[in-house]
DNA sequence: GAGTGTCAAATAAACGTTTAGCTCGAGCGG
DNA sequence: CCGCTCGAGCTAAACGTTTATTTGACACTC
């Protein structure tokens, strides 16, 4: 027996394949008897149900789609470790789908991914950068609610849900630390605008920039490190000085950066000090180690997942009791988890006890911008 | 119309299911006319195909599984990126499954991963795990080749493909530097033998040292940072003197390794020594700059795929012409890809120039083992 | 004008499950 | 002994596609 069906436990029982479905599945109706039996047979026949058919038949929808931008930012690996413990837990399983090809977003490659969540017909969609508005526009025609993750929903929709680092407060931090060390000339290595922390990193930066007096340029490559080494080295070549400080945008940029600096045998923090954005294994290892903000990306994953969980949940529910099967989504579900700067030495401050370094007064959040 | 059928569109335009479906997918047997007809409708009502109806119809079968244990090791990803490049000109999708619960391999979690993918009917599966007998059987009953990438078929089951580096004349290789080195203590910090190249690595270790008249000692931990750091912490409190070069088994053990030798205060290269098996992206930043094994994973996903994409198209013919449906493996599906060490600073070779490094004759490679 | 071939399109039967609705007996209270 | 309930199980109709087979219209040939 090559691929064994329902029909297949029905003849080798005797039992009708109401009764096999219904044992394999531990639901009631049917005898201790016959589950035994039921049971028994599937795993002797070496049974394994067509996950096609049984999609095609229930009503309940049981899997989310992530979408992706160069999963290879290893950044995101935590972010789909907090989604998948939370997914877990309620029995649905996660299809992540890249749109980036070779690296590179690309927008055909987010129209077929859309339209391959749809095809699999998930019951939400978790993105991590802002999509664009007809394929937001698929998703709610087909009644599929989103959550943005590290990413803001698009203009035409403010009112998806999102969980988010709080950027423009955490640039805020990031700058404010730049001020205490009296850095003036500030240089922000950063990634295209499709991604829409970008936007808000680069706000917050300004305006600390603003605050503590100094200068902010910002120069923007494709996300990768290889161009951010490029147009860091483009930058370098026909300004008049060097920056005092390179913030770097993620850790693709921060990677081409280092990378660039080395050539040029600038010394960090000596020649340029260096601050980074996304926390990562092995940051307190480099020479010199790195001044990195710390997301919380398993947390803010987490968040993201609870919030879709609650929203498919009750739309079930609404759709049950015969109501409309549009998505409900409410303001609370716009959340915002904080970062905290992991100091060391990349950022001009000494290892413990010799820094150059003067605490500032912190400046004052922004609130509800 | 809320989620809308190939009946949708055959009631607006007035032609049957069949000619949708065939206008849809670009058969012929329609007429340039209705097919325009047809895509706008589809078009206009935003229709999109039903996943789970086409799989459950469908004869052809086109994902592949891919079996994996903690994504997070980076090394991973290049040869996930390798595979898809090659699936994907085929038009096929790949299913990523992990068989790790919180970064630690899980017997059961490999019979539910298993499971899944056979649920889901995939065409084939690239395991880069040595599977259970058990799994090796169940694919083999449901007719579902296996190509195993990074690792061996199980014992059992010594004719399955495979696509693998040449893990035992690498470890030559690296055992040939260090005893150029003249190094005679040598500690291999190894991950669980479930990963199949732990045993070939080890094994070349342990002849490269015996011709070099070095002892080499080898040290087990779970497969993370975290656990070979207390490892290595657990080895060094009680041995009598710290070894000359310490060889990290993979990414995760190396940077455990790393950790610790900074928290023990012990200077790379001048009191040990230090290799390590995966070439990665920071290697080059790390002070000192880390010297490495390069294995080329993209290459060996992509040989993988192909290996894999042969059988199943050979497998499909054979199906079609009424022959057997086992998939038939030939032994030129076994292959072997090389690997280079990229010598650095950390195993103690001096920036260009002064390094205290005697070339040794190669150890030849050994044949046919 | 009968036979033949070609093409577009329709019909209806699958694919492997789940599930609404039904049947059949047994048990039980009155 | 009647009517009722209840549990165990059956039958048959879905789910949304694909596809083997059939139909019908038209053109062409002898």
């Amino acid at each position: 027996m090559a691929r064994p069906t329902i029909r297949d436990i029905s003849r080798v029982t005797g039992l009708s394949t109401y009764t096999i479905s219904q044992a394999l599945r531990g639901a009631d109706g049917v005898s201790e008897d016959s589950r035994a039996r039921v049971l028994a047979a599937a795993n002797d026949i070496g049974y394994i149900p067509n996950r096609a058919a049984q999609d095609l038949r229930r009503t309940n929808r049981d899997s989310v789609g992530l979408i992706t931008a160069s999963t290879s930012n290893s950044y995101y690996l935590d972010l789909i470790g907090g989604i998948q413990s939370t997914v877990q837990s309620l029995a649905w399983t996660v299809i992540i789908a890249d749109v980036a090809v070779d690296g590179h977003y690309d927008a055909e490659q987010e129209d077929r991914t859309v339209r391959r969540l749809i095809e699999a017909r998930v019951a939400g969609v978790i993105s991590t950068l802002t999509l664009s508005k007809a394929n937001t526009e698929l998703l709610s025609k087909w009644d599929i609610p989103i959550v943005f993750v590290d990413s803001s929903p698009p203009a035409e929709a403010p009112e998806l849900p999102s969980v988010t680092t709080d950027n423009y407060q955490a640039s805020m931090q990031v700058g404010g630390h730049l001020a205490g060390h009296g850095y003036k000339t500030w240089l922000f290595l950063a990634y295209p605008a499709i991604w829409s922390t970008r936007v808000e990193r680069e706000h917050g930066l300004r305006d600390a920039a603003a605050s503590a007096d100094a200068g902010l340029v910002v120069v923007e490559s494709a996300n990768d490190a290889v161009s951010a080494g490029q147009a860091l080295k483009s930058y370098l070549d026909t300004a008049t000085a060097v920056p005092d400080v390179l913030i770097a945008g993620n850790n693709p940029m921060l990677l081409g950066a280092l990378e660039h600096l080395q050539l040029r045998g600038l010394s960090i923090p000596r020649d340029i000090a260096v601050v980074g954005y996304d926390e990562f294994a092995w940051s307190n290892l480099i020479q010199p180690p790195l001044t990195l903000l710390n997301e919380r990306s398993g947390e803010i994953g987490q968040q993201a997942a609870r919030t879709l969980a609650e929203i498919i949940l009750a739309q079930d529910a609404a759709e049950k009791r015969g109501e409309s099967s549009m998505p409900a989504y409410r303001p609370d579900h716009q959340l915002q988890v904080g970062a905290e700067l992991i100091v060391r030495q990349s950022c001009g401050c000494g290892p413990v006890g010799h820094h150059s370094f003067t605490p500032q007064p912190t400046i004052p959040s922004a609130k509800g911008r």
